[in-house]
Parts: C-alpha cells; structure tokens; sequence
DNA sequence: TAGATTGTTAATCGATTAACAATC
DNA sequence: TAGATTGTTAATCGATTAACAATC
C-alpha cells in the first residue's frame, strides 16, 4: 500500500463494490477471475479495474487473472475490515435499530459497543446483548471505552450539537444520518448519508423516462 | 428545461443538495444570494454552481444573483417534487418502519400508501394511518392502487426475487437496501442504497488518518 | 451610470479508457 | 513454448474551473 500518490477518493468508494462482488465470487467458489470477466460482471471496464487496484499494489498475475481469495482479503485489509472499530449508536428510534440489528458492519470489521438515547421509555432496552443507554452517561461511557465511531440517528435539530459534543470527547469518526451536511471545527472525519438526496434522484430519473412532470 | 444535451448524472446528484441548502436560507429568511456565496457555504465553487444551473435554464439575474425561492421552486421542478409519487414499503423491519416514519420524504414529493410484510406478527399493525398489509395481497393492491416506487427494505436474499415480481407487476421504480446491485432484466429505474459500503469509506479514511491498521 | 454578477465559452485538470510491452 | 492477462504508460474523454463579455 504505497503512497506514491494520493488516491482519489473515486477510487476509494469503488472499493467497497468490489470487496462485494469479490465475496459473492467466493461464495461461488470461484478462485480466479480476470479483469476481464470481473469487469463484464461490473459493469464497469476491465482498464479501470486494473487502474484501481494498481493504486494499491499488484495483486494480479500476468497469463492468469487475480486469486479472487487474496484480492478479496487485500481489499478487505485497505478497507480496514480486520481494525476492529468500536462504533456506538446516538438515538435508538426505528434507524438506530435498524442499523444495530445489522449483522453485515460486524463482518465488515464495526463492533457495536453501546446505543444510547435519551427517551426513558427505550433507555434500559436490549438490542443484541447491548443495553440501551442514557444519553446524559455518554461522558463517562467513552472515558472508560473505546469508541472510534459515533452513528448518529437522531433528530435533525439534535444533529449538530450532539456532533460537536462526540468530536470534543474525542471520538475520531462520525457517521451521520441527518439530511445535513455535518462541518464540525474539529478534525473529526464526517461521513453523510443523504437517503431522500438518493431518493430525489430516483424521482428524477422515473420523471425523465415518463415525462410525468405535475 | 432544454434537452440541448445530456446533462450528467453528477451534476442530477448534486442538485438534492442545492435543494436542502436552498430550503436552509429560505428558512434564514434569505431572500437573493450570489453563486460566490452559495459557493461558500456549500464548498464548492461557484462556476460549477452556474455551470450546473445552467444545464437547466437561467435562474439568476446579472448584477442580482439568483431569488432564493424562485430557485428552490425551480429545482424542486426539475426533481419532481410536485410530482406526487406514489411509494409503498416492502418489508415493515426497522429499516421499513424508519423510512415510513421518515417526514422528510412526504415533502419531497414521495407519498407512502402502502406497507406490505409477510411477518402475521406484524401485519395488521399501524404506521402513519397505514394498515401493514400481507405480502401476498400486493397483486391486488398494485392492481388496485397506482404505484410508481417499491422501497425494498427486505432481506438481503429475498431482495431478487420480490424486485422482479415488482417490476413485472408494473412499477417504475424501485429503491433498493440490500447491499447488492440489483439489476433486472426490466427497464425499471433502480436506486440501490448502500450504507455499508458508506461505513467502510469512514473507516478508509480513518485508517488514513491514524494509520491503525490491525 | 458604475458595480456586480450572471451566462457561457475557453482552458485546465483529473479520471477513464486504450494500448501494449512485460511476464506468468 | 504459446496464449493469456497483467501492470503501466499514453491517449481520450468528460468534468471542473477560469475568464470575460453581456447585462441587470
């Protein structure tokens, strides 16, 4: 994993799409694939393939393709699959519930170590083995733990003080869900999810085929 | 709305974004800005700004800038706001209840009359004055019942199978939660959302940042 | 009017694709 | 070995940024 040069970022979110199409390969018990073939099955050009994964090293093998095995592990190491993070969820309604009982991010190398709320009626709950928290015992919570992550489902209007309130206790990433674009004057990294922004676009395109403008 | 060119589907994705922040300074009683200052508050420059409206037609005035409402109103036409989609929800699970409870979509022009599960525990139960239905009555509903989008929240192997008996039973669109890339053998519209693969990128970047690699 | 800011063309930059020598 | 396919350089394409005349 050289740094030669600063990887862009499009290749970056292209990788978790291939660490996906690499683990349905191995659930296939497919062992080898070309550029070629992985590129067929993408949707995508076997060149860029080949450019992407040559950000990172040589994964291949001239005359023979890639060992669908070892890129899927040497993607899954530049992913960070095997770090371990420890993520908590901030707001246990329908979305934090949703996410907690998603068994895919504990794969994917994101531990759950703690749900808090601040609604007394959730708070004491279990969700896998995890007791739903407090939102007022946060404090002392990532004082005595680890927590690399913070999830934030939680009201719009609670959105940006509860960030800034993660960042200045020292939590290193946030992973937000409100339809805002979270800034915060800490180097803290901020990952937005925007649903309705990817369900507007659906709307536009189903507006553009059938031209069913109101 | 001239068609002179294909406009790109990077420009389509950005303009959710305008939206929100056009709402935002409507909200601050904001009522004409510059495409500098929009620039720098949504961190990008303002000659993509102009060059991105412009795809569309000419909002702004020289000398003036553009009206804020004017232009919220304008993108809001162009993604279908006002276009009344008609979504049900497959799969009443967390991820189904968060988005049926989920106001923001109602706004934005996506009206939910539909909730279908095949869990009888849960079928019957109330979200929002919608009834659960079971999934087999969804033939008759679809049938019954003008339907443009299917919000899939189901699970990750059923996912296949119920997009394609939505897509022969006439829908246009479908949004889809499993972290698959759905593609079907129809020409209905499909937007996949993938929120592990959004996690994974946080974790890249932390990993950049802190060189924690395991 | 003078100043500001757009709409739009031209220049630049970066990302994607093509090509091919290296090599398994 | 011959065939296949990579890694990598070069060419192309498209998207972003800069510049500026038009004009409010």
């Amino acid at each position: 994993m050289d740094l030669k040069r600063k990887i862009s970022i499009a290749v970056i979110r292209r990788l978790p799409r291939y660490y996906r199409y690499l683990s349905d390969l191995l659930k296939l018990d497919i062992t080898r694939i070309s550029s070629k073939e992985l590129a067929a099955r993408m949707d995508i050009t076997a060149s860029q393939i080949r450019q992407d994964l040559n950000c990172f090293g040589g994964f291949g093998q001239q005359g023979y393709g890639y060992n669908v095995e070892l890129l899927f592990n040497e993607i899954g190491k530049i992913l960070g699959v095997d770090s371990g993070f420890n993520t908590i969820i901030i707001g246990a309604g329908n979305m934090g519930q949703a996410l907690a009982n998603y068994g895919n991010f504990e794969k994917r190398g994101f531990r759950l170590v703690g749900i808090f709320d601040v609604n007394p009626q959730i708070v004491g709950k279990r969700i896998k083995d995890i007791q739903i928290m407090h939102f007022d015992s946060i404090d002392e919570f990532i004082k005595n733990n680890r927590v690399d992550i913070a999830i934030l489902t939680i009201p719009y209007n609670a959105t940006p003080a509860v960030a800034e309130k993660m960042a200045r206790l020292g939590i290193k990433g946030l992973w937000n869900f409100s339809p805002m674009d979270l800034k915060l004057p800490y180097d803290v990294i901020i990952e937005n999810v925007h649903l309705s922004d990817s369900l507007m676009v659906l709307g536009y395109k189903l507006n553009q085929k059938y031209r069913r403008q109101a």
